[in-house]
DNA sequence: CCCAGAATCTAGCGTTGCTAGAAATCTAGC
DNA sequence: GCTAGATTTCTAGCAACGCTAGATTCTGGG
């Protein structure tokens, strides 16, 4: 089983593209529009095919997209140095790709989190905050300020052109050494 | 047109009921769960009736449901005193109303916030977030961190069991004295 | 008692996620 | 190179969805 086979490839490819046609769709038209029926047009292939990379069918495959998500994620908040820069990459990921980032909060609720079952992608978007805030608790809380700013955000919920202000308070008030008790 | 008649106030009540029951439905089965078929079964009519009361469908109902939310939220932070009571009631809503709680804030886009045109039940919602912070962007701020630890923890994904100490330090980060110039 | 107008229902359209069974294609052995 | 078997892919269709036009039943004033 050490060299893939050239159908098992062309079989990855595919998978890759129906994630990458869905996450594209979703971003220009929002995920309502991610309907099976496109997706199997896009890629060209009937729908039965989908099912067969993602047997949970249309949830399987925004699953698939929010795991992407996080392992892109990831990747950005690890590159960051310091408590700035980590603000602004998870605030710049939702901003820039907003329907990943409601498949990956929003959508599915079976995505496992703190337990011991978690997938490695979520492990690692979690670690950066953590080094960041030293601290369990205060990481979990830095983490749901930036969520909270992010979501709230996304739905016009926070005074536009004050975006910049938000991030710098909150960057004093997460500071290293604030830390209460 | 001061009194209402018969026809009216049945009608008023039966929007009431339709509301209800979406709630209801919501919090027990998951919005999904939430058809116009069933809504009409639960009220006892067919399925034009609801769209006489709401013409823009099951979006409206949705909608309906986020505002009386709102109205509800409204009211019990407006009763608490002080951060900390402040911070428990909106997370104790969150917790106990996670369905209402999503379509206020996870499942309309088209609701306005911090907008000219904002509805009353959304503004006062937020003012004594305002009164307890003194200052617009620390009151977003709180806002967006109490919305990230009612969202992540609806979705398990900040660790069981901890949710005192969360509240606990936030609390104390946002104690007054304590925003950054 | 009748009859206009409002309220309600029946029935159906188009679309969705998903799947069983037919058809086509590819693989392996000779 | 050919054929039998296995695998992949497609066609066609089901049930359920949101929503609505037209038929039908109620209701209240004369």
């Amino acid at each position: 089983m050490k060299a893939p086979t050239k159908a098992q490839l062309a079989r990855a490819g595919r998978r890759d593209r129906i994630v990458a046609a869905a996450r594209e769709i979703a971003e220009v038209d929002g995920w309502p529009a991610v309907t099976v029926r496109r997706l199997a047009d896009t890629i060209g292939f009937s729908q039965p095919v989908l099912y067969g990379h993602f047997p949970d069918g249309r949830d399987g495959i925004i699953r698939a997209v929010a795991l992407d998500g996080f392992g892109r994620l990831a990747e950005l908040l690890t590159a960051a140095d310091g408590l700035g820069e980590l603000c602004a990459a998870y605030l710049d990921f939702a901003r820039a790709a907003p329907a990943t980032y409601e498949a990956m909060f929003s959508m599915p609720t079976d995505l496992e989190f703190a337990r011991p079952t978690t997938p490695e992608q979520l492990r690692a978007g979690f670690a950066p905050l953590l080094a960041a805030m030293g601290d369990e608790t205060g990481a979990e809380i830095l983490w749901s300020a930036l969520h909270g700013l992010a979501d709230l955000s996304r739905h016009d919920r926070l005074r536009p052109g004050h975006a910049a202000a938000r991030v710098d308070m909150l960057i004093g008030l997460f500071r290293p050494g604030r830390l209460p008790s």
